[in-house]
DNA sequence: CAAACCTTGACATAGCTGTGGTAAGGTGGC
DNA sequence: GCCACCTTACCACAGCTATGTCAAGGTTTG
């Protein structure tokens, strides 16, 4: 057997167990799994976890952003209607300062990417 | 003058006004400004505001979704960064069960879906 | 078959979201 | 110049996110 069952997976990805869990229930990964249940995490699965984690610490958002990107692929309709939105030329969203929404999401992102930004220099060491 | 004032455009949009300031803060809509600081709405914004509303209740997500849409859009670098995330052939996250997605979801915004019917039904007595 | 590991489900909690207030102070139009 | 309206900055609160822990009960494998 070339996969590794949850507890080995969460050792090589740091994500805990508990999270791995998390990660399958909110659609962002699909598993194979035993004849009994277990899940069983093989090398693209582990590798995508591991970019997961680089992905949402490097840009400060979560698993229930990353949720909404996956439906807006998967989404057309969801997709049109959102492109529509933002499209309508008269607000021009695309237009607001980087600076304020920097703002905003750095207010709410603060602690994590303080966090993770740590755990960067930790692991530079 | 043909722009409206806070409180004329929450009236006219729906919203109230401490979510129509919200909604700037958030970074969705832009305004323009009197001198004195006053937000000035605008037909187009109302409309925005209008369609924002359907939106939400239609596709049962919140502003943070939208705020994330509007970052993928206009930081490449994480559209990128996401994009290729998704991509990675192995987990393909697009061929997860619509309806695992959907319960999910739903869960997360029953109450929120609810609401919206409910308002809905109410508006169209 | 027993020890070690897995599964789902429930309870817990800090922090953020979406909303509503209120207060202190500036703006606008009659 | 007044009164009504606006602004920003707080306090508050229910519900959701991201995590952890624990219990009751199957699975694996030596």
């Amino acid at each position: 057997m070339d996969a590794l069952t949850i507890n080995e997976a969460a050792q090589t990805t740091g994500w805990s167990p508990r999270m791995l869990r998390y990660i399958e229930r909110a659609g962002l990964l699909e598993l194979r799994r035993s004849a009994g249940g277990y899940r069983l995490y093989g090398p693209a699965q582990l590798q995508r976890l591991r970019t997961l984690r680089e992905l949402l610490a490097r840009f400060g958002f979560g698993l229930a952003e990353l949720g909404f990107a996956r439906r807006l692929r998967s989404e057309p309709q969801l997709r049109r209607a959102v492109d529509d939105w933002f499209e309508t030329a008269p607000a021009r969203p695309e237009f607001i300062a980087p600076d304020d929404w920097l703002r905003w999401e750095q207010e709410k992102h603060q602690a994590l990417i303080a966090a993770a930004t740590h755990t960067q220099r930790l692991e530079a060491v």
